[in-house]
DNA sequence: AATTGGCACTCATCACACAAGAGTGCCAAG
DNA sequence: CTTGGCACTCTTGTGTGATGAGTGCCAATT
């Protein structure tokens, strides 16, 4: 390999583990690359005016610029692969979540406490996610309450108004039918399935019905991807200072900013890593973003990741989104 | 009133608006007491001797002890209403709630913005709060999800294994039971109601019935105060610095943490103050706390409250969790 | 007895200079 | 292409002295 990319490498290494800016005496020395100071400080010439790494001032080492770290993630890195005893504490972890939400405040306390960065790991959405079951509980004459179950195990519920005179029959015709209709059917797909079924069941023509069914696409449209849980806002003191500091925790108090961020990823690639500038939303330009997709049943339902420092050990970190991602996907296949 | 306690509210008032230590010049001048710095300067020798102020050193001013805020609040302070505009802005804002989760982030959310401390609210618990309905929804031979539904809108959810070869009559027969025993009870009674009636009803004695109503104490029981909203971390930058900020920041996304904080105060006060050391959760004892509890239906269903700095503006503060709990009450009831 | 102006004293903070040291860039030699 | 040498730069740490805020105490005043 290339001995700059090897230079740049140690340069990585190094201001990951030090936080301070690296000289070309430490890297000759620690990083046994078989040759001189002077020859690394060649190198290090050539790989500032090609932008990837820079100096803060004349008397301090260099340090890896964005673009820097997008190369060493690229083209340098290997995901290191967990330890047996770390693989074996997120199994006992996890293994012993009670429930949906459990797995879930678990996962995120999980990944922050791996990669010490901050955590965020978005809930199951429910736009792919399939309906387990629809119930109509009546709460006084003129209230329904609407409870939807999905098939990650999650529940949203939602109180609706209905004109008085209405028979406890004609609610339980209506969840019923509802059931029928829906039960097991993709969560994006309802809103067609009840406007078609509208054509053929008189039922469903009832101002009853009609205010019941919107709720219920409300519930499974609208309120999808509501929810991000985070940990580990405290690894950010390791990093940033009190001015920087600010800013970024009410970005990552705002769910708003959150699924923007989680939002912006594809689906498609695994693993995706932005770093500082490279990063859409302003606030995080100082950051470095690392994102994946989880699944349950092969199906991607949500997304997670770790919000850090720009100079955190990617290695590492990288490995630990994906473990994550997968071990969630497998407790959330079992619940 | 006792002059020296003027001093001692003048001190209060300019530390909390300056953020630095205060002499007498600036007393004297600003807060219109009618003498001169000389006499301030000996009220404050004699405050400095009964503990209520001290100086961090010989040529800075004086800053309130914890004992100098505790008198203050007890003795000086009046709780400041808030203003018309900021009474709107609540209602609007909690107006425009569509759920439960929604009242509660949004609560929070706002008592954060009128604090800029950060700000802890507990959902609605369980205890105190009566059974609306129970649910049992067949998921597949073996396997139950029991929904149970609080009378403040909260929805519990659990997964329970039963043995293959129950007929869906037997769920319906079992669920109109539990229904019809607990309905409008109150949650805390509801495992004394169920081991008596497992004697006169048969139904509650099959195997299948016990797993359940095992699961509904559990939902009932256990989990009732488990979930605790913060918003507004981001406030401690202005106060805290990078050291005491990370045990800070690690507590309060504990909800163990929060949850013993918020346990730890009396229903019965109505608005409770814990300054600095005051507070028996060692990693807080650097700031204050303001709690209160807020009711549904005149019954107390949870607390709220506030974290902040130990010179935080108290008089603004206190009318504001109050007001909040105030509000929170009123939309609980509606919704 | 309380209040006041005066005054000496303390101590944090700031500015400045100066030394030390880290790290570089460049050059000439291998 | 690599290397040792060396002058140069610039940050960091330290020490000194000036500045000024604020105090405590005392004697005088009301």
């Amino acid at each position: 390999m290339d001995r700059r990319l090897s230079v740049l490498r140690a340069i990585v290494e190094e201001f990951v583990r030090s936080g301070e800016p690296v000289g070309s005496k430490v890297i000759a020395q620690k990083h046994s690359l078989g040759v001189s100071p002077a020859t690394i400080r060649n190198d290090m010439a050539s790989l500032e005016d090609e932008g990837l790494i820079t100096a803060p001032h004349t008397s301090a080492g260099r340090i890896p610029t964005d673009l820097g770290y997008r190369t060493f993630v690229d083209k340098i890195s290997s995901v290191k692969p967990l330890s047996v005893a770390e693989r074996n504490a997120i199994e006992q972890f996890l293994g012993s979540a009670v429930d949906l939400d459990d797995i879930m405040t678990r996962t995120t306390k999980l990944l922050s406490t791996l990669t010490h960065q901050v955590a965020v790991v978005q809930y199951p959405t429910l736009q792919r996610t399939t309906l387990r079951h629809v119930d109509l509980i009546v709460l006084t004459d003129t209230r329904l309450m609407l409870v939807v179950i999905a098939s990650t195990g999650r529940v949203e519920q939602q109180v609706v108004e209905i004109s008085a005179g209405i028979t406890r029959t004609d609610i339980d015709d209506l969840k019923q039918l509802l059931n029928l209709l829906c039960a097991n059917k993709n969560f994006s797909d309802i809103p067609e399935i009840l406007s078609r079924a509208k054509v053929e069941h008189e039922v469903l023509r009832s101002q009853t019905a009609e205010v019941v069914s919107k709720a219920l696409e409300s519930a499974v449209v609208e309120r999808g991807e509501e929810r991000v849980l985070i940990a580990g806002t405290s690894n950010l003191t390791k990093f940033e200072n009190l001015n920087t500091l600010a800013p970024l925790l009410e970005a990552l108090e705002e769910n708003v900013v959150l699924l923007k961020l989680l939002g912006e990823i594809s689906t498609a690639e695994a693993l995706q890593v932005r770093i500082g500038k490279e990063n859409p939303i302003s606030t995080l330009q100082e950051t470095s973003v690392v994102t994946t997709t989880y699944r349950v049943s092969d199906v991607p339902v949500a997304k997670l990741g770790i919000v850090g420092s720009t100079h955190m050990d990617y290695e590492v970190n990288m490995a630990a989104v994906s473990a994550v991602a997968s071990y969630i996907s497998r407790f959330l296949q079992e619940a």
